[in-house]
DNA sequence: AGAATAAAAGACATACATGTCTTAAATTGG
DNA sequence: CCAATTTAAGACATGTATGTCTTTTATTCT
């Protein structure tokens, strides 16, 4: 398996994008798909998700596309994942427990729980102006 | 998505599961199945992986089953995972970029690369001799 | 040898994530 | 108003993980 779905994948790829390129103005989701070679219409679906929980707004019609709808420095990688992303990711017992907690633990609750919120605190620190300069020089890449 | 599949949920649960009942002597997989509730046929799958690959033996027949190959102090949850997930889970990039590393990383290499190299200490470091007597004495459980 | 037991193997079914395609709705510019 | 553009919405197809069922093979016990 891997930590997040592709979805979630694309949907901080197509983020990222979109600060870099300042964020405030609008991108078609066409230009996003074919930057970052991703399928156009999937894309669509992942970037209305972000939309309907108030991380992107949306123009339609020519000059139109998706543009960030918060400050970039407001906009966390974990805001991005909790639209997409079951919330359980972050919460979920690592052997599939239904009930796993601190009070009836499965044999790895104690340290699963640690690195769960190690990642939690990574993708709530990481913020896109974080990222945004690096890959809008090409100094970090979003694509292959 | 979750860090492991499925499979390999039900793969470190039986295998703890066996390793709790002293390891050496066969456990039938009907018997994990129904413990653990799990599907039988799924589970033997599985378990036949585990013994492909040298973690566990198998003997058919009245009081048949499964038991560990090796000794439970030298068998990690690493060992397990590894041998029913995909190598990949620990090497891949976090965003999917197929070409990602310390020459040319994503915008999350360095953070995930941290994050990913401690899972796999917590499963490298956890061998089953560690979570056996708290399971076998009921303090830890395998199963709702 | 014969019956019972249990793993091995593989066909088949189901669920869900991913990907593709078509149509509708909104916006812009001539 | 009309045509072009672009998101929104949803039907449909594909792929992969998961789950079920049947048959085969090996082993044990009588």
């Amino acid at each position: 398996m891997s930590l997040i779905s592709k979805s979630c994948e694309y949907g901080l790829r197509a983020t990222l994008y979109i600060a870099a390129r300042r964020g405030d103005e609008y991108v078609s989701i066409g230009d996003i798909a074919r930057d970052l070679d991703i399928s156009f219409h999937f894309l669509t679906k992942i970037l209305q998700k972000l939309t309907q929980h108030g991380i992107l707004k949306s123009s339609r019609g020519p000059s139109g596309g998706v543009a960030l709808a918060r400050p970039v420095k407001s906009v966390s990688l974990l805001d991005v994942v909790l639209a997409i992303e079951d919330h359980e990711l972050f919460t979920a017992c690592v052997l599939g427990l239904k009930e796993c907690s601190e009070s009836t633990p499965c044999p790895l609750h104690a340290q699963w729980a640690r690195e769960r919120a190690r990642i939690q605190r990574m993708f709530r620190g990481t913020t896109l102006d974080k990222l945004a300069k690096p890959i809008a020089d090409g100094t970090l890449r979003l694509a292959n």
